[in-house]
DNA sequence: GTATTTATCATACAAAGTCGGAAAACTCCT
DNA sequence: AGGAGTTTTCCGACTTTGTATGATAAATAC
């Protein structure tokens, strides 16, 4: 691509779904509430990956989860959305609802 | 990338924006729409280059214009959202609003 | 015809997203 | 302690999407 400075589709919903988790955001899990939110498939690798990015851009932070009591596996990465992060996000959904703005009736008949 | 069938972002952007123009559709008018409505550059090609490629999943169709009355240059190609590229809208418009249900409040006090 | 305008096309490149295997870090059990 | 099983992250090769810009095409105006 080469896009600079705004905010993928996957990279949207990433961030919404980090919003929504909290404190459980992390990438397995992260993949696992998309899923269930969107109705199809997404990659772990996708998500790592696409999580490194931001965290590069600076659209989100993340610490490893010291607590781990009665599980096994690797620690957790917790993700979470910077005032950056947050700000982008804004800037998309002004951006898609100006397109959408009136449009909702036309695509409902067709 | 390798993500097979559902809209990206700048997909779905031309896609309303052609709904929106409808007989006006076309390359340069799509572009100019584009960025007076999301507030920022478009370039040509990748406008052009993202039309075709949709045009060749079959969201969308086109047809030279004939009459061009009084206007120099080259025949417009104006393209038209198929019933394909409407399902996809809506397929992507409930997903995200999916994702967004319910976070709008966090976003704008954080 | 030549210049001017409006628009599309070509193409090389950069960035985003996908996939699946593999390694890491932990718990549990014996 | 050592091995098995789990959960999660990381790696790297690959495909698709998006960007930038120069070239080209077709029409009008003179």
């Amino acid at each position: 691509m080469g896009r600079q400075g705004y905010v993928g589709e996957f990279e949207q919903m990433l961030l919404l779904a980090a919003l929504r988790l909290g404190g459980e955001a992390y990438g397995v899990r992260l993949m696992e509430e998309l899923e269930g939110r969107i109705g199809r498939r997404v990659s772990r690798g996708s998500v790592y990956v696409t999580l490194d990015r931001m965290e590069t851009k600076g659209w989100i932070a993340s610490e490893i989860s010291q607590s781990s009591p009665h599980r096994g596996g690797r620690p957790r990465r917790i993700v979470r959305v910077t005032a950056e992060g947050m700000a982008e996000l804004r800037k998309s959904r002004l951006a898609l609802m100006t397109l959408w703005d009136g449009l909702e009736e036309a695509l409902d008949a067709g």
